[in-house]
DNA sequence: AAAGTCAGGAACTCTACTCT
DNA sequence: AGAGTAGAGTTCCTGACTTT
């Protein structure tokens, strides 16, 4: 595929992403989807996969059952409610859905995060020195931050960069994701002079941008389970782990770390969330 | 190269029911 | 109320092919 078609495709299937994120809950038809896209259906199907590397159905459950882990967190709505607010006609394949995705049940997901927030017990502090990186700047809409590591792997490999050892993989996070204008986001490779890699890497990686995120202190914690829980995972650490820790947030940015090999079944993932934090300036009263 | 069509199989959701 | 299972119907995905 021609690298301008290839960009007028992505603009095209942005527009797609971004309908389906506003209202996670519609009905959302292949054929609309293609016409908003301005494709015949069957063809859409082809060049949607193409660009993004899912099929679209996978890209609608995602974005719902993403929805519906934020719906959850920290609140008491009765799971047939959050069902309905995510698009699912009945609480039973809902719950299925969710379990397949998450290998928790929705219930079980609000239990776990209002019992001190899904193991926020288990937040270690971790002293890390400064982390260069090479990647992509995230742009579209939010639901997309998949497709951009696509692209990352894809010019990686253009670049000659073999043998991408675990854990090379971040996530730079800027803002507040709550707000996409005030939120970015940076897709990237941990540059094997950082990483623990074995075989040879060449350096040229064109078409990429460098980063070097800032050491200090980090509140660790590792999330076993889908990428669709990061975000309510994320909120976890803010609203309960911080609070409590009588550390406060650092203006340098969160990282998120995946350690698991693209291709590992989504319950079995595990991602690295990295809150940057500092002792306040005078101890806490009480 | 890009776009459109078709057909068959795969995957999905829903419904109904039972169990905890 | 929530979870698990099975069957039926619907929708989607994909490969092969044709057309523009």
């Amino acid at each position: 595929m021609k690298a301008s078609t290839e960009a007028s495709y992505r603009q095209r299937i942005a527009r797609v992403v971004e309908a389906i994120a506003a209202d996670p809950a519609a009905e959302h038809r292949l054929d609309s989807l293609a016409a908003l896209a301005a494709f015949s259906p069957y063809h859409f199907h082809r060049v949607y996969r193409a660009v993004t590397g899912e099929a679209l159905a996978d890209t609608i459950r995602r974005i719902r059952l993403h929805h519906a882990a934020s719906l959850l967190v920290g609140s008491n709505r009765p799971v047939v409610e959050i069902a309905g607010a995510v698009g699912y006609g009945s609480a039973q394949s809902f719950a299925r859905a969710f379990r397949e995705f998450t290998s928790l049940s929705p219930s079980e997901l609000q239990r776990l995060s209002q019992d001190h927030g899904a193991g926020a017990g288990a937040v270690r502090l971790r002293e890390l020195p400064p982390m260069p990186l090479l990647g992509l700047h995230h742009q579209g809409p939010l639901s997309m931050i998949p497709h951009t590591f696509r692209r990352l792997a894809a010019l990686a490999t253009r670049a000659g960069w073999h043998g991408r050892a675990p854990a090379s993989l971040a996530g730079v996070c800027q803002g507040d994701p709550e707000s996409e204008a005030d939120f970015s986001y940076f897709a990237a490779l941990i540059r094997p002079d950082h990483a623990d890699t074995q075989g040879a890497l060449a350096v040229d990686a064109a078409g990429l941008t460098e980063m070097t995120v800032a050491g200090g202190r980090y509140a660790s914690f590792i999330l076993r389970g889908p990428y669709t829980l990061i975000n309510a995972t994320w909120e976890i650490l803010f609203s309960a782990w911080l609070p409590a820790s009588g550390h406060e947030p650092d203006h340098r940015p969160a990282l998120e770390l995946y350690r698991s090999e693209p291709g590992t079944a989504p319950a079995l993932c595990e991602t690295e969330l990295l809150l940057p934090v500092r002792l306040p300036a005078s101890p806490p009263l009480g």
